[in-house]
DNA sequence: AGCACGCCGACT
DNA sequence: GTCGGCGTGCTC
């Protein structure tokens, strides 16, 4: 037999199969040890076949005796290698990283017992005079198997060598744990929503394939979706229930604890490696049966999955950043094909691309239109900022908005403040030579941060000490510019002397529990006000809370990108609905200087079929997602020129692709210096190309050469297809 | 990723 | 003359 071996390198060039022999059968999906060049490396079994034209070497051994790879993985690979992601990436991605590098053994631990036709006490007379460790192994073996190494820590691992290799005693790698017995998960009785129940319903009588919940927020989402996994457990199914990132929210977790006990199998970034692995290793097992966790959980080792659950669909989480760039709809898409298992995407305001499928027929669609609570959502006042500059107001709170803060905090109610910038202004500037603090690495101005005195590049994190005077011209009235969240704490604070203030955003939130802490004390009455970035936006259910102020709610729109109105309109929405979710009505303020543009007057309804419609629209007309595809190329480079050159290079050769090829099937190239032009001493130019829907199979090969092409000694290029932003 | 092989500058 | 610089190429 020769296996076909990918080698644990993350290299383009090694990133291919590699045959090997073996002395003994290997599961495919093995992690092997396998001689490569003159070193010994880690490596994955994928594929068996009856011979090979190299000269094979030969497996060294086994690493695991249970494979970590399902069979499903591995074809999942070899979808995501048409998608440019190398094998060994998407490998990695499948287990948790202590499995990697030999740092544990894994799934298995060596079982000892005494060897055929060994007789305990004829091999004790014989061993020497103060042997006794070697006697006290032999005396535990006597009655039954052990596990190494629960014996050489209870005795003496020495001992056991030296018994083993005489041949007393037989040593053998078994998987630990079994898949248990399934027990139908209990039907506890809980009342759905004729909503909620038909939405159930539709689910589990409906065919294979995806289904889109649009429900409003406060709907009972969740409630459907636990449903539905208990009804997939009783039939001795899996499921993997993914939230975005920030929002695996400890609430999430206590109700799927409290309603799956320890057939919940938790995977997110908080984890510990160790905590990670055995989390994993106890869904590998069977002895976890629903896969929670933030996007990577898509992978998760579960067999036999009834469903996958995408809430907050549209969140820009589900799309990873850096390497590998994976789409966690796409993924569970594969996976829900494989199992022939239901995909179920949840959101109050789902992406453009998702509803219009929805509408297409293409996935199934589901509304729920009515709060469980059967309150009405918030009313969302919109306030005029330029009205309130008019009048005198300089703040960045509006006259109404204070007035209801006020009432608010004596009526002991609670409020939130959303604004999406963080630190304490986003600039500084001289007000006499108009220099401004910019980053060394960076082609950006620099945030002042008040909290540690600095001032801090937010696109490579480096800080520096905060100027008391323009080191131009030695002037010392320095000018701020745009308010952060630091500084609406700093002016609630002076203008509600009383109120107890929260912060919430990606400073206050660096430490592991921090995002808990904050969240469970506002939660518990412990603060009046919280205040915070689009943190805080997510799934939180706080009932005392009866004002939301959103400051500054046009701050998204001016990124020149295509999808900014549809962010901004998600982002309102969801804020919004944090207000009045228990028995208190509430209320939401939403500050901008643009009040007639559609996204508000949409938004301020709640009307998301009317903003879908519009966007639509916008998306057909200008020729952009998801009526086509677009792939931008962005390419890095220290030296400016050589970016420039790639970048050129690059654009040549799509451009001769359009004219002489594919003259339909690319709508348009487009090269240019990026909006941020350089981003860690790292010049960035990006080459955009609108593809036409349906010929991506055909296109991305040819996509990906030219950018390998261009790809140099200084020069990397990265592909993104229908970027989340493009900066 | 490593590790070898290979072709040009400053040293015992 | 050699020790060693890291540029290119290969690993079943």
């Amino acid at each position: 037999m020769i296996y076909q071996v990918i080698v644990d390198i993350s290299n383009q060039e090694v990133d291919r199969v590699f045959d090997y022999g073996a002395a003994f059968e290997v599961p495919v999906g093995s992690r092997v040890l396998v001689p490569f060049g003159r070193q010994k490396k880690e490596g994955f079994v994928i594929g068996i076949k009856e011979d090979s034209s190299y000269e094979v070497r030969d497996i060294e051994r086994i690493l695991d005796a249970v494979p970590p790879i399902l069979p499903e993985m591995l074809e999942l690979a070899r979808y995501l290698k048409r998608q440019n992601i190398r094998y060994i990436d998407s490998l990695r991605l499948f287990i948790p990283a202590k499995l990697r590098g030999g740092k544990v053994r894994i799934l298995n631990k060596y079982l000892l017992s005494l060897a055929d036709g060994v007789d305990a006490e004829e091999v004790r007379k014989k061993l020497r005079k103060g042997a006794d460790m070697q006697a006290a192994v032999l005396d535990a073996l006597k009655n039954g198997a052990k596990y190494e190494s629960e014996l050489s820590n209870a005795l003496s691992a020495s001992a056991i060598r030296t018994l083993a290799s005489k041949g007393f005693i037989k040593r053998e790698l078994v998987e630990v744990g079994r898949m248990p017995v399934s027990l139908p998960a209990k039907q506890k009785e809980i009342t759905l929503t004729d909503e909620q129940r038909a939405a159930v319903d539709a689910v589990l009588n409906g065919q294979e394939g995806v289904y889109l919940i649009h429900g409003v927020t406060g709907s009972g989402k969740t409630e459907v979706y636990m449903t539905v996994i208990e009804r997939m457990l009783a039939e001795g199914k899996t499921a993997i229930m993914l939230v975005p990132e920030i929002s695996l929210t400890p609430q999430m977790l206590g109700v799927f604890r409290l309603r799956f006990g320890d057939k919940v199998g938790v995977l997110h970034s908080g984890l510990s490696d160790g905590e990670r692995y055995d989390e994993w290793r106890r869904l590998r097992m069977g002895e976890a049966r629903v896969a929670l966790g933030a996007r990577s959980a898509v992978f998760a080792p579960v067999q036999n999955l009834g469903a996958i659950i995408i809430d907050e669909e549209h969140d820009a989480s589900y799309v990873s950043e850096g390497n590998p760039r994976y789409f966690t709809a796409d993924i569970a898409q594969f996976r829900i094909r494989h199992n022939k298992a239901k995909l179920i995407m949840g959101s109050a305001t789902p992406s453009l691309e998702s509803y219009l499928k929805a509408c297409r027929g293409e996935y199934h669609l589901i509304t729920l239109c009515n709060r469980v609570n059967k309150r009405e959502m918030p009313v969302i006042e919109t306030v005029d900022m330029r009205r309130e500059l008019r009048a005198g107001n300089t703040s960045i709170f509006s006259r109404e908005l204070l007035s209801s803060l006020e009432k608010t905090l004596s009526a002991g109610n609670q409020a939130m403040v959303f604004l999406n910038r963080r630190g304490f202004a986003s600039f500084v500037r001289c007000r006499s030579c108009g220099y401004v603090a910019r980053c060394r690495d960076c082609e950006v101005s620099l945030t002042f941060h008040k909290d540690d005195n600095t001032l801090k590049c937010h696109y490579c994190g480096k800080q520096y000490k905060m100027i008391d005077k323009c080191p131009v011209c030695g002037f010392e009235n320095l000018k701020e510019g745009r308010t952060g969240t630091e500084k609406v704490v700093e002016e609630l604070q002076r203008i509600f002397p009383k109120a107890r203030i929260l912060r919430m955003d990606n400073d206050t939130t660096k430490t592991k529990d921090a995002c808990y802490n904050i969240l469970s004390s506002f939660g518990e009455g412990k603060a009046d006000i919280l205040v915070g970035t689009q943190m805080i936006a997510k799934g939180h259910d706080f009932s005392n809370v009866t004002l939301v102020g959103i400051l500054d709610a046009d701050l998204a729109l001016y990124y020149s990108d295509y999808r900014s109105n549809e962010r901004t309109f998600q982002l309102i929405t969801q804020v919004a609905g944090r207000a009045g979710r228990e028995q208190k009505s509430g209320r939401v303020i939403m500050q901008t200087t643009n009040p007639n543009h559609y996204v508000f007057r949409y938004a301020s309804r709640y009307d998301y079929k009317g903003f879908f419609e519009k966007e639509s629209n916008v998306r057909e007309t200008t020729k952009f997602p998801p009526y086509t595809r677009i792939v931008r190329l962005l390419v890095l480079s220290k030296k400016d020129e050589c970016a420039i050159t790639a970048a050129r290079k690059l654009y040549e050769t799509l451009s001769a692709l359009k004219t002489e090829t594919y003259k339909k099937e690319i709508i348009r190239v487009q090269a240019m210096r990026a909006p941020i032009k350089r981003i860690c001493s790292n010049f960035r130019f990006q080459v955009v190309v609108w593809v036409s829907l349906g010929s991506e199979e055909l296109l991305m090969p040819e996509i990906y050469k030219a950018a390998s092409e261009a790809t140099a000694r200084d020069v990397t290029v990265f592909t993104e297809i229908n970027p989340q932003q493009m900066l």
